[in-house]
DNA sequence: AGGCATGACTGGTCTAGTCCAGACCTTAAC
DNA sequence: GTTAAGGTCTGGACTAGACCAGTCATGCCT
């Protein structure tokens, strides 16, 4: 059997059990903290000098720890150690800046822009428009340790919040609006599913076109069910747990 | 550009696009409807051929239909279309089978097996257990039209539920509990996050070791508070879309 | 009629590379 | 001090296979 952290007991061939070998050992490196959070792995090539296979298996095991939730990849940076999971309570009162400094984190926003669109399909669907409204989206990355980890899409109905794009949009949306609007928020509505990545939010989460995400496509509703808007939140798949607390029906 | 459906357009050689070609080939195809719900596609081999494409390449296209939710694999039994997702409402009054039945599914159960085990440690952890005490689990595969989508380890202290194993287990638990030991949940905790699964979880949903899926790891509480039980579900990770309501705090 | 063996087909694993394109660092010039 | 260019390093894309192991259907034998 393999001895654990020792690249050179692993045989060589097709499915001759390399690819678990090689990627338990990798993984107790992770566990004993060789590798620690944040830190980048050796590269690709080095890991296969050591290892002594070829690309393909040493990224396929890569993948695999991957989907583990174990390391995460930057396009064309490398491959890091993933730091444990944001904790996302759909429920707290908390924004997102609010739960991230809770949690010992250090959480950041940045603005990628602002602009009068016509909505994607699934927002049309979300808020029930019809095929010609055009809406204000808000676009921001979300960071937490200065590592993009969730991409999201907002939008509303210019005419309910005339002069939005005036305000400093890198603040809790929910606080903007009930300050300065007088909005409310009574209820949200969350859709939790795995997706992909692309286009341009695959950019601003560094990761590759078609990488893995989940997607919380939220909408959320005024206390007198007149207002509603929404958010595509495209999250790092390894880097969110969602909590959230049910009364039985 | 690439002619639709026609594979001979496309160059090859390193990063030259045929990858996001082909890709969109095959999702134009399953778009359209020529490759439908529940159908197996092509061999990765016949796809090979038509596209004139290494199996590495067209392998990975597929991984990122897989991705995105278009299509699935069964280990060494083909790639298939998705069909449309289950939707998971944990709010919902019904159980598995009615919510199935619900949304115009078959669904079926199968129990694997019952035990009394140590738990793994994220048992241990949701249900705040020191580290000898055993449980009883149940393990269960769930099924919507005859597709494996949902495997389940559930744990419940055994003193709870004297006679546990002797009843059917293939029902609903949240009934079985209610009727014959007069327990009713009063509330759920939910625990929500991408995962990986392995080993005779694998198996059971059909999938290969370290492929994605959506860990759901529900605690249930009971009225009183003085009784709990917990669920791990890993869900089939093109196979499930999770709604909630929230009422905001 | 049922069980077992065999063959064909499936995706998984593996090799040994090449080429592409973005990221980042360093150096030089203005 | 800033900008641009060049070089190195990174993962992404791509090739043309080979070999492994599970799945399923078919045929034969009891």
């Amino acid at each position: 059997m393999i001895e654990s952290g020792n690249a050179e007991s692993i045989r060589r061939g097709g499915g001759t059990g390399r690819l678990k070998a090689i990627k338990s050992v990798l993984r107790g490196r992770i566990d004993d903290g060789e590798y620690t959070a944040g830190k980048r792995l050796p590269s690709e090539r080095q890991l296969c000098d050591e290892f002594e296979t070829s690309r393909v298996t040493l990224h396929e095991i890569l993948i695999q720890l991957e989907t583990d939730g174990l390391i995460y990849r930057e396009d064309r940076r490398g491959w890091f150690v993933s730091p444990t999971r944001f904790v996302y309570n759909p429920q707290s009162r908390g924004h997102f800046q609010m739960s991230a400094s809770e949690q010992g984190r250090k959480p950041g926003t940045v603005v990628i822009d602002k602009a009068i669109v016509v909505p994607p399909p699934i927002v049309r669907e979300l808020l029930d428009l019809g095929p010609d409204q055009e809406l204000a989206r808000i676009r921001r990355v979300r960071s937490i340790n200065e590592r993009s980890i969730l991409y999201v899409e907002h939008y509303c109905i210019p005419e309910v919040f005339p002069g939005l794009f005036d305000h400093d949009l890198s603040v809790s949306m929910t606080e903007l609006y009930r300050e300065v609007y007088g909005f409310h928020y009574g209820r949200m509505k969350y859709r939790i599913m795995p997706t992909a990545v692309t286009g341009e939010a695959a950019g601003f989460l560094r990761v590759s076109n078609g990488s893995p995400a989940l997607l919380v496509a939220r909408v959320n509703h005024s206390i007198d069910e007149r207002v509603r808007d929404c958010d595509l939140e495209y999250w790092r798949h390894d880097a969110v747990l969602i909590e959230v607390d049910v009364e039985a029906g």
